[in-house]
RNA sequence: GCCCUCGUGGUGAAAUUGGUAGACACAAAGGACUUAAAAUCCUUGCCGCUUGCGGAGUGCCAGUUCGAGUCUGGCCGAGGGCACCA
């Protein structure tokens, strides 16, 4: 018998989809339309398994989505600007552009390789110019709907580099790259104002209901609604300055405020700038590392001032003024009213300055003497301490009555804050979209007209400098606008802006003049299903939200502004990881085992290998496995199989040698079944029981449910027992005719995910509508047998099987005849049963 | 510290609305075929005894129910997110 050859077969229907635009997609209003996106790639080098997970799970759902008659959009393309090809660029002396295009190519190559349903002809390219000027084109439209600004704000400086870090590149305080301690610095930045649909994007969550909660929830913390008033504190000082703005959520407790503290950035720091001793502790506040750990675990340290402050509701009660390293400038109003007994923050810091401390929440069943401890109260209770707000309960009454007094007495008013901060987009970099704006010689900003659009990045320029390239650029930097001598913003944009709106681009990626065609989004938008990394739960998403609302501010005629209905993020593919005795990290190739439980290095059994534990694949752990390796060894339906069997997709998944070699195994065994029923010799036409239309129907049913849940590894589990079904009855079939005519069903609903080797199959067969997805006939969900577990107590004693329904009556007549269960039931009087039709009986005796 | 999710055999995991726990695989052990190996196929799977039978059993403890992996409360454990957000 002849071997599956699937480096044949697959290139065959790959060749296939290609020349006849099987998958190319176009407006067709007739049909339901299906968007199905993954979230598309950066181009690296080659593809990691990551990505075949990822793209595995949408090829999966786009085939189904097609044969159910969908009109399914499945586009494909690359997020190409960023840093690595820069790096990657000084390191190769290559310029970032032929970098990425080389990449891309390979990757793209690839992608092909796995029998991907994608319309290839949608591709596009973040750093291509006929993306990015579009882009540049948006950023000009948000700096007339004023989405956009430039304001001063500090960033990650490294002073090595000269150049900003993101946030995720200062470890422990120090630059990444250089090493350097990164310092805070003021720059001039731009920024979209996403703050301004905080609460739109809040509330938006709440339609997502095809989203994981868990993102939801992110997203929600990350956005941090609060709901509190903002309280004027009269001052007493010799500076100008007569009131303090704090924000607070607990205004209820303001009887036992005990200190104010400032941020050190405060405005009120400017009358500070020449103390000596101030700036001493400013600079030490800027010490303290940057990442978040060492912020939260910080001590808590303050300046004490001369400054006083009243407290509103108790005039004859005055505090201390204190600027603190805990307070934030950019959240509420960068001061903070202390209640030590009621805040654990608060209460550290009044221990350290022996500051006062009243409770003024009593907890419920404890007395009027309670005291503070260790901990700071924030449960329930009764307000006490607390002259006229004496007797509220805590919260939720404590604190409306206490706003209501404050308004009425014109001290504070309520306000609702959020975290979210403003989306800085400003790089010092060069790989990214150039900013089109320019600069006068009075520094004012020019915005560069859009009929000069794109501002290109310069090629063949100098990377090898201090700071961004660009502004190296004398002859690129200096342009005329309306006969105006100006200087060309050199920063560039984030990356995550050109992954804001590339899902919009997708739908009419062709279009010279516009960087969507309304048209097209309406019809194809907002996309059905997204499928990527947990990873981006937060930034990426909230992003294109924000853009599409952006895009939507003060137009009207526009879209739905949700971009992405459906959400389903998946689990990560991981490896054993390997160590040799000197602790370096081994690939899984460099690793040999003979008895599955010890590991050597390869050609040298002397030498034992650590194995630690399953990790995500990651280059520097080297516990990667090469997809390229796997698909040229096993091709692209075996690997697909694989790497959707093992685990749910939206958990990890544990890379195994052992079962890839099975699900190689399995395509040849298909192959091997497939041949036999084609050769299938029956004499005797006779129609059986419908035993096989049971099956078939049944299974249809199981894999189309299974399908709709993302329950992709069942699916294999379900393609298992399809070859055990025929392998164990292809020999008491009697109807080649009927037999042929269910296994196509099957052939068919198994596409998806081996869509060669069942085209192949399906080929064989001269099936008709091979692209149709086949009806479930209900007739056949019907059992061939009524299993009834006979339960007593409760307990599974037996098992009965009966060809026709059965009501409680017979079965209990069946039940007294039946050997097995005389045990239990002899001079047992039955009290009572219940019965599940044709199910279950539960006797209790 | 706060928030979210999840705990099922040696392993990855299945299990519509509460209704046969462990589908389907991986690994292991035993067996069949073979001169032998590989491949393939079959059996086993926790505890007890006599082919068979009985018992326990879905992290732990309680509760609801005729019946709980599934629902409720408490505890323990693991993973993830946020982290001085006033």
């Amino acid at each position: 018998m002849d071997r599956y050859n699937f480096k044949i077969i697959e290139k065959k229907w790959q060749s296939y989809w290609e020349k006849k635009k099987i998958f190319k997609a176009s407006i067709d209003k007739k049909k339901q339309k299906f968007y199905c996106l993954e979230m598309f790639p950066y181009p690296s080098g080659k593809i990691h398994m990551g990505h075949v997970r990822n793209y595995t799970i949408g090829d999966v759902l786009a085939r189904y989505k097609s044969m159910q008659n969908y009109n399914v959009l499945h586009p494909m393309g690359w997020d190409s600007f960023g840093m690595p090809a820069e790096n990657a660029a000084k390191q190769n002396k290559l310029d970032p552009k032929t970098w990425t295009e080389k990449n891309i190519e390979t990757m793209k190559t690839q992608l092909k390789q796995l029998g991907l349903s994608i319309d290839w002809d949608r591709e596009i390219s973040t750093c291509s110019e006929d993306y990015y000027k579009h882009q540049q084109s948006f950023f000009l439209d948000l700096f007339d709907k004023g989405l956009v600004y430039r304001k001063e704000n500090y960033v990650n400086w490294d002073p090595v580099d000269e150049t900003v870090l993101a946030n995720e590149q200062v470890i422990d305080g120090k630059g990444w790259r250089s090493g350097a301690v990164v310092e805070r610095k003021k720059l001039n930045q731009w920024f979209f104002n996403i703050t301004k649909f905080s609460s739109d994007l809040l509330d938006g969550l709440n339609q997502l209901d095809k989203w994981p909660n868990k993102v939801k929830v992110m997203q929600k913390n990350w956005i941090g609604k609060s709901f509190g008033c903002e309280i004027d504190f009269k001052i007493k000082s010799k500076l100008p300055v007569k009131e303090i703005k704090c924000f607070t959520t607990r205004p209820d407790t303001l009887f036992g405020f005990s200190f104010l503290a400032l941020s050190v950035d405060h405005p009120i720091s400017e009358y500070f700038k020449n103390d000596d001793k101030f700036v001493k502790f400013k600079n030490e506040c800027a010490k303290t590392g940057t990442t978040e750990e060492s912020i939260a675990n910080a001590e808590k340290i303050g300046f004490k001032t001369d400054i006083k402050a009243v407290n509103p509701l108790d005039e004859t009660k005055e505090v201390p003024v204190y600027f603190a390293n805990f307070v934030l400038m950019d959240y509420g109003f960068g001061a903070v009213f202390g209640c030590p007994a009621h805040d654990q923050r608060d209460l550290d810091f009044a221990r350290k300055y022996k500051l006062k401390i009243l409770p003024v929440v009593c907890p419920p069943e404890k007395s009027k003497n309670f005291e503070i401890d260790k901990e700071a109260y924030t449960g329930p209770g009764i307000i006490f301490n607390s002259q006229f707000l004496n007797g509220l309960k805590v919260p939720d009454e404590s604190i409306i009555k206490t706003i209501d007094i404050l308004e009425t007495k014109k001290l504070g008013k309520r306000k609702i804050n959020f975290r979210l901060k403003d989306w800085g987009v400003s790089r010092q970099r060069y790989w990214g979209c150039p900013i089109p704006i320019a600069y006068n010689k009075n520094g004012d900003v020019v915005k560069i007209p859009k009929e000069n659009l794109p501002v290109k990045l310069p090629e063949n320029i100098k990377l090898d400098v201090k700071g961004n390239p660009l502004e190296h650029q004398k002859d690129w930097r200096e342009v005329i606008i309306n006969g105006e001598k100006c200087i060309r913003e050199t920063d560039t944009l984030d990356t995550f802006v050109d992954s804001s709106w590339y899902f919009l681009r997708f739908c009419s990626s062709n279009n010279k003049n516009n960087g969507f065609d309304l048209n097209e989004i309406k019809y194809w938008m907002p996309v059905d299903q997204y499928i990527g990394g947990v990873e981006h739960a937060i930034l990426h998403l909230l992003y294109s939200r924000f853009f599409m609302r952006a895009l939507g501010h003060d137009t009207k005629d526009f879209i739905k502004l949700e971009p992405f209905e459906g959400l389903f993020t998946q689990g990560m593919v991981c490896h054993e990881t390997y160590k040799d005795s000197n602790n370096n990290w081994l690939s899984p190739d460099e690793v040999e085992t003979k008895d599955g439980k010890n590991f050597f290095k390869k050609n040298n059994p002397s030498e034992k290998i650590k194995i630690g534990p399953s990790e995500s694949m990651s280059k520097s752990k080297k516990n990667t496995i090469d997809p390229q390796n796997i698909i040229n060894s096993y091709g692209a339906d075996a690997v697909r199989f694989f790497i959707l069997s093992d685990s749910p997709p939206e958990k990890d998944v544990q890379w195994s040698e052992q079962g890839m070699i099975s699900s190689f195994k399995f395509i040849q065994k298909f192959w091997s079944l497939h041949k036999m029923i084609l050769d299938l010799k029956i004499n005797k036409n006779i129609n059986q029981p419908e035993k096989i239309e049971i099956f078939t129907n049944q299974m249809i049913d199981k894999i189309t449910r299974n399908l709709e849940n993302f329950h992709y590894n069942v699916i294999i589990a379900n393609l298992y027992e399809i070859y055990n079904y025929f392998s164990k009855n292809i020999n008491n079939v009697n109807n080649k005719d009927n037999l042929l005519k269910n296994y196509e069903k099957i052939l068919k609903v198994i596409s998806p995910v081996i869509p060669h080797l069942s085209n192949e199959c399906l080929d064989d067969l001269n099936a008709q509508d091979r692209d149709k997805w086949p009806v479930v006939d209900k007739q056949f969900l019907i059992k061939e047998k009524f299993d009834i577990v006979i339960q007593i107590n409760g307990k599974k004693r037996d098992l009965m099987s009966f060809t026709n329904e059965i009501n409680e009556k017979e079965l209990l007549i069946e039940i007294k005849n039946n050997e097995r269960l005389k045990k239990f039931l002899e001079s047992k009087e039955i009290k009572k049963s219940v019965y599940i039709k044709n199910k279950l009986i539960n006797l209790i005796i």
